[in-house]
DNA sequence: AAAAAATTTAAACATTTGATTAAATCGTTC
DNA sequence: GAACGATTTAATCAAATGTTTAAATTTTTT
């Protein structure tokens, strides 16, 4: 039988704790430094296996990054930019809570997307999605008419979302530094990640105020 | 005879050829993806000189890690933080303007920094170099008097490195992404970032005013 | 110019690593 | 419960890759 995601049970297919064990690893490794032996261990199957289920490791590595970038990119900012009910200021809220937690939950996430599209700047299909989605959302039609009104800078909408992914993300990125300049143990720097989900907004706030 | 950098034809020493030749590919592509081949093919040079040169693969890029990390870390900010001769706001503008030109004529150096220092988040004995360098810096006193004078927020001081590291270097690393938001050629997206040079001061300025 | 040292080259080596194969085991169906 | 298909395993393969070796070449020294 297969039985995939029907089980019931609280064991894993097969199949799924393969891609457990690479999801967990490619995050934390990329995928030029991942051995198939890394995956078949943390997963705690044989070898071969990897190849039955998946044919290759670049092909379990697309479906792992396929679906990584689908809910880091989407799978947050796709129900929020566009949300009738909420203000600009109150989307950037948002967005930022949602992230600044699911970073917190996974901190390899941010490092693993930016290494990896950097060894494959192509246009893999989902950065052209992003394209597709971001120009066309009431989010940026709303930064134009705050614009218009007079009450946020005239400046390139790009600078608004570089900021706004720059201020929630690098703390991320660039933690095995920045965690050194303070006490040496994960816990402060969480703390500060936290705090940063009220004060980011109020600083993009004061940024881009006319 | 062993010329090294004492030649003064326009010619480079095969050492030196290797350096460049392994700082470009390991700057592009990161220590895992790099085939010790790579690098002697654009350096121009047999195989074997690598290893009679500098032993092994790790041995070579542990050296230009570190003058990586050096001039990244170092090269720019040590010359700024503790000038005595300027305010605090115009530290942020001297750090900020000599980043982006980094960044922008060398953009992979961002990535790379930030790829292979996750790979290896072992206190690096650089990052502790910065740990005993910023703490006592003119610049973090200069933010404790603006503070106590009452002219900006009351936040941890981290937060301040945070957000002017990432305002700066974000886009630079989030290039990728972000680039495709835009029209794809590179030369409109450089134009955005030397625009940064005079925004990112003003909105330092703005989002830590108390 | 001969000898010695340093550099460079082509070839090969040893290991790693992604992938395959053929047999064994397990589960389902008739 | 026999037959069949799906799954798993151990063993192996072939290619890639970091490194070494020994000879050739060039440069330096005497």
């Amino acid at each position: 039988m297969n039985n995939k995601e029907t089980d019931k049970g609280l064991e894993l297919s097969t199949e799924q704790k393969i891609k457990a064990a690479a999801r967990k690893v490619f995050h934390k490794k990329g995928f030029a430094a991942t051995r198939t032996r890394d995956i078949a261990e943390e997963a705690g199957i044989n070898q071969a296996l990897l190849n039955y289920y998946f044919k290759s490791k670049q092909k379990l590595f697309d479906i792992i990054m396929m679906e990584t970038l689908h809910e880091f990119l989407f799978g947050i900012v796709a129900g929020i930019v566009n949300d009738p009910e909420t203000s600009l200021e109150e989307k950037v809220t948002a967005i930022t809570s949602a992230y600044i937690d699911k970073l917190t939950g996974e901190p390899q996430i941010a490092p693993f997307v930016i290494s990896e599209l950097r060894m494959n700047p192509d246009t893999s299909s989902f950065t052209q999605t992003l394209k597709s989605v971001l120009p066309d959302s009431l989010l940026i039609k709303q930064f134009r008419q705050e614009t218009e009104a007079g009450r946020i800078q005239r400046v390139d909408f790009l600078h608004f979302i570089i900021n706004v992914a720059g201020l929630i993300v690098f703390p991320f990125i660039g933690a095995p530094i920045l965690k050194n300049l303070r006490g040496k143990d994960g816990d402060e720097y969480t703390e500060l990640m936290l705090e940063r989900k009220k004060l980011i907004p109020l600083w993009i706030n004061a940024m881009f105020k006319a």
